[in-house]
DNA sequence: ACCTCGTTTTGATCTAGGTCAAAACCGGTG
DNA sequence: CACCGGTTTTGACCTAGATCAAAACGAGGT
């Protein structure tokens, strides 16, 4: 199995290990291996790097070096239209995946910016293509990774093009909560990290109906916000909303 | 270079050379093979399959067999909602490489839908995986065909949420029209395949405002338009169109 | 040629969400 | 503590596009 990369068949096996003992998603984060292992694996895969508040990961137009694995903090990718407008395509929290979209043209087509204080590992990707022809359980690994990132815009176009604006809210609240859930924090309370304005972006609203829709919510005794403070009250009844109002036709 | 599928280094010569001649795109039409290599290759990869008009190609929820490349016809995928609600993800033409939703799980996450009569080549994903770990420059377009998937929803994201009725029409038929013109079609004159509803499904719209607009471009003088018949008059006004409209803030 | 059924066009009206404006709130900073 | 700029909330009003309805069109079948 030889690499041009100078991944030795010890290297291969090490990483071999990460891989199978822990989904990509904590592949930043490898659990089960010694500090020996964890130092070699480190010095191929684990470049880590700061991203202050405001501080932009990757921009538009940039070339594509590495992919970057969230290892905490909250990051947004807005893709941008010539004239300025632009679009919040996606909030990425630890564990997900970014820069996915620059693979096909080499070259990053949106802006990846970070919400909070926050830490990303660096992934050179002629690397990872490498291991993940070394490794075909990585290999396997990446593909769904890519997979499901276009089954989630598939859903965010689904949520665009025919659902309104409470329903967008409910999705959006309940996605974040799985997502809190899936990392061990409170499916029921936790802090945006983004505004009233980049979330009506994201959801193809403007920040007053955010707003509104909120504080509808929370007359209705369904959430409790006190600023960027969420907490789920009602959780079936938002999941009630989605999915409910049969939409005529 | 072992395969468990029982690729001999012939085969994966075949196919090497099948896979730097032409992109993926044509992977069902190899050119510039002799007629014995031709059919050494599609042994492997190369089942074709006919899709009559209003027949599905898979279901959401069935298991991952094959990923599909049209040869030839249309097909609109689906994504559905529990309540019965659906939205058109997209409209693939010949050359289109449909099924990698389904990877992330092993089953079809949306539905595909001939909207005419179509032939697909059947590629099952199992001889995919290991033809790309055998073949790297396969390896790497698959990843760009994935990444340019990515990319191609985030550009209906943008659409979606932040782009008015005439804006998105336009952005619609000029994409078309780029589509039909890499293919060797006309770019100016082409069959829409698809009825108004769908597209509206597509664009976010209603079927009522699809028509209204269209009619509205026909009277501008910009297309003409005899039923599903287009054709672009002023292309360059269908560009001022998208990215013109700054959309205010 | 004539029906028929699905599509498309067009008109009249309604409404969800956008726009504009102003006040309230909040987290930093000096 | 008071000030400041950026958020967030709330209200009053407006508009793009949805909805409802009906007529016109067009392709396939007999």
């Amino acid at each position: 199995m030889p690499s041009h990369l100078g991944l030795t068949p010890i290297d291969v096996n090490r990483l071999r290990t990460v891989c199978s003992k822990c989904s990509l998603r904590e592949l930043c984060l490898p659990a089960g291996l010694d500090q020996r292992e964890l130092e070699a694996v480190d010095r191929l895969v684990n470049r880590r790097r700061p991203v202050k508040r405001g501080d932009y990961l990757y921009r538009a137009g940039s070339e594509l070096q590495s992919l970057y694995a969230i290892r905490v903090g909250f990051i947004k990718s807005c893709v941008l239209h010539e004239d300025g407008r632009e679009q919040v395509a996606g909030f990425h929290m630890m564990g997900d995946l970014l820069g996915l979209d620059a693979i096909s043209s080499n070259r990053h087509m949106c802006d990846a910016i970070a919400l909070d204080d926050t830490e990303v590992c660096e992934i050179p990707f002629a690397v990872l293509e490498q291991f993940s022809h070394d490794i075909p359980s990585l290999q396997q690994h990446f593909h769904r990774i890519m997979s499901r990132e276009i089954v989630r815009d598939h859903g965010v176009m689904l949520l665009l093009g025919s659902m309104r604006a409470e329903e967008r809210l409910a999705a959006f609240l309940l996605n974040l909560s799985q997502r809190f859930a899936a990392r061990g924090y409170s499916p029921s309370e936790f802090n945006l990290r983004m505004t009233r304005e980049e979330i009506g972006s994201y959801l193809g609203l403007k920040l007053e109906t955010i707003s509104r829709v909120l504080s509808r919510f929370h007359d209705e005794g369904v959430i409790e916000v006190r600023s960027k403070l969420i907490r789920i009250v009602k959780m079936d009844v938002l999941r009630g909303l989605i999915g409910q109002h049969a939409c005529q036709t």
